[in-house]
DNA sequence: GGGGAGAGATGCCGC
DNA sequence: GCGGCATTTCTCCCC
């Protein structure tokens, strides 16, 4: 145990990566307040001074701690208290180690950022290049428009040149999503001072109580899934 | 790399959990698609197959997969493939690892699940064994109403016997908090036809657009926080 | 038990 | 830092 204790509080001093594998006990305070009792966990600090702790099953953590925090451990009878305060987010973690399994420290080197497709953006994105999709004659004007109430994934006319408002759902759009295109539309009306703005929701699926509300709302509802670059990438590459 | 390779497959034989720190590459299709080019990670790979990765940086996963895939691992070349197929979830996970640095897999144990106060359902419940927090003269007849209104925090009378709805936020209230609110009240005015229901949000604070829509419809704002119970149960404890 | 639907909780991004 | 929304989510209900 004391000589792990040394190891990790060097590993501490030099901002190194560490991982350890500990029976534990965790008090957490701060957005809420959390105390979990005696078990094994996989704890990991990083460079940068966050924690990550997971139990032995499920893939989210059971707490963490974010960027920026002091990190220290002491000696404490038998246990050892490993302590993260993080003063800006006022969020206090303490975990008393029982017994500490594995211990490793590392300088980890990372510059990547994910790319991710598919997301409404993309969407968005696609509608704009390919305003047939929406509907015949339509002319999209933005994507991302900013209003003070939120901003308007697609903007443009229809053919017979009415403001049209589209907002895109990656998945069911539900009566969340048909309240969030209302308060554009309400709000394109009073801002732009014409009676005849329409809505349309772009989304594979809509669940019946957000059909119904559309419907109140004289909106439509248009079936469009999220593109998949990757999956196409994908399909492109297992060809060679 | 070969021997390290050995390790990991006789630990997934063996359903240990495993740590590992590797350079790799990642690509995740599932909901989304995602590519994460090389770099230095954490992978955690648990004895539900459940899986996280970790970049160097930051609290957050930059992938995970939820408990129940299979999970794999080959020699490639130089390289090794560890893969993760959740077929349930439709979700697919290759990492292809150019370097592993460290192993460690083990058996862990915890039953333990975390207690946590201060949610939007310990608000709810405050307010419902307090009502004069809300108003003078509030009656409430239930909370977490789930029922043809939907989800209403707490539902009541005021001290005029006019149906009160009343929405909990744990943080800032914003236009999606009146917006529901304002779905609540209007379909308990239809459903129950009455002229006038009241709605009201309690929050510790509200943000200004909201609040400006709060008035246009009528509503108001009181000041709430969540409730702190470990807290206060650490005060307590911090006398002894 | 699986799918749908509603909403919570948190991160990200733009101002 | 605040305020908008999106989400590789969560949970419950219902079939």
């Amino acid at each position: 145990m004391k000589t792990k204790i040394i190891r990790i509080k060097e590993a501490l001093e030099k901002n190194r990566s560490i991982v350890l594998t500990a029976r534990c006990a965790i008090i957490y305070s701060g957005r809420a307040e959390a105390f979990l009792p005696d078990g094994d966990r996989f704890i990991i600090i990083k460079a940068d001074r966050s924690m990550v702790i997971h139990q032995p099953t499920g893939s989210n953590p059971v707490n963490h701690m974010r960027e920026g925090a002091s990190v220290s451990i002491e000696q404490s009878g038998k246990n050892a208290i490993l302590k993260a305060a993080h003063l800006a987010n006022k969020e206090y973690l303490d975990i008393e180690l029982k017994k500490i399994y594995s211990v490793h420290d590392q300088c980890l080197d990372d510059g990547q950022k994910q790319v991710i497709a598919g997301t409404e953006k993309d969407m968005a994105d696609m509608l704009f290049s390919n305003p047939e999709i929406v509907e015949k004659g339509f002319r999209p004007l933005s994507t991302e428009e900013h209003t003070k109430y939120g901003f308007i994934d697609v903007f443009g006319y229809d053919k017979d040149n009415v403001l049209t408002v589209v907002e895109c759902k990656r998945y069911t759009a539900q009566l969340n999503a048909v309240q969030q295109l209302r308060r554009y539309v309400e709000r394109i009306r009073k801002v732009r001072g014409v009676d005849k703005v329409r809505g349309i929701i772009a989304a594979p699926k809509i669940s019946s109580n957000a059909e119904k509300m559309l419907k109140d709302w004289g909106f439509r509802h248009i079936v469009v899934k999220p593109p998949n670059y990757l999956e196409r990438f994908d399909r492109k590459q297992s060809k060679l």
